[in-house]
DNA sequence: ATAAACCTTGGAGTTAAATCCAAGGTCAAG
DNA sequence: CTTGACCTTGGATTTAACTCCAAGGTTTAT
């Protein structure tokens, strides 16, 4: 069991933001030593790895609770429940890694475009590099930018 | 050329958001009509885009106009400086990447788990679903909960 | 030429997510 | 048996990123 400094030392955030998560429903440490100070399992490790991580990918600390709160408790949710909330959360993130990919090949681009490469000082910006490699716009604005674009 | 209004509706943000970004530097209107209106070209529009797909996978404004700093203007930035900074955005691309397959490759796990599959009830939550796919840690926290879990 | 729907600025208020502070209890080391 | 490094709580403050408001100027449609 860990206190809660050793966790937050481990993990490389305060501890004030652990009692911050406790506050919110997002970690509550799963004993109490007899004066009263909180005792972290192994477990409960586990999911502040998992908190920092979803919070690293652009996840608010509610959605991470959401994503949290999906256990198949077999009281409380219906099979399609879950099923339901896992999808939704799961076309999240596979848009999240769309983005990040594009913005991938981009810098990419970008950064073999910068020394020396064939396309030298072509796409001098990201936005340029982004640009080149753009195939699909939100549909929203799509049509605006290829009206412009054409005239 | 938009006006403040039109892009703010084309990519559903707050006109008082635009206003926001100008004031710290991430989008500012090329132009500006003689009454004094902000007015917003094909280009800018482009940013504002970047700019919020950028947030969506989780940069902060800071991170993103430092993306957008990246411009190869020759007077101000030599070519090692632009691949320094390309490279360093680029590494952390692609550790959110890398994130997000572990979460996606986790939920879908749980999907299935849950409804049926051959798995079925054996990954009830996100957690459990994780680790059922974990292999590596971070560096730092590794030893602990190995040496913990052996135990 | 006037109302409705835009726009301007400056400054105040809100929300999420921490982070800090104060007053005090606990515990291992000397 | 006290010093120092922990821990507790409750509440205040900070930071990032908006979001709103007020007082007034501009444009457009009737």
């Amino acid at each position: 069991m860990y206190r809660i400094g050793e966790l937050a030392t481990l993990f490389d955030v305060k501890t004030d933001t652990l009692r911050f998560y406790e506050k919110h429903g997002l970690l509550t440490s799963s004993t109490r030593s007899e004066a009263g100070y909180r005792l972290y399992s192994q477990d409960d490790a586990q999911k502040l790895r998992f908190i920092i991580r979803a919070k690293a990918v652009g996840f608010s600390l509610n959605d991470i609770a959401e994503l949290l709160s999906i256990e198949l408790d077999k009281a409380n949710w219906a099979c399609a429940d879950v099923k339901g909330l896992v999808d939704t959360k799961l076309e999240q993130v596979q848009a999240k890694i769309a983005e990040l990919e594009f913005f991938a090949s981009s810098l990419n681009k970008l950064s073999q475009a910068c020394c020396g490469g064939p396309d030298s000082a072509e796409h001098c910006s990201i936005l340029e590099a982004l640009e080149s490699t753009d195939k699909e716009l939100s549909p929203k604005v799509e049509h605006h930018l290829h009206a412009e674009k054409q005239g």
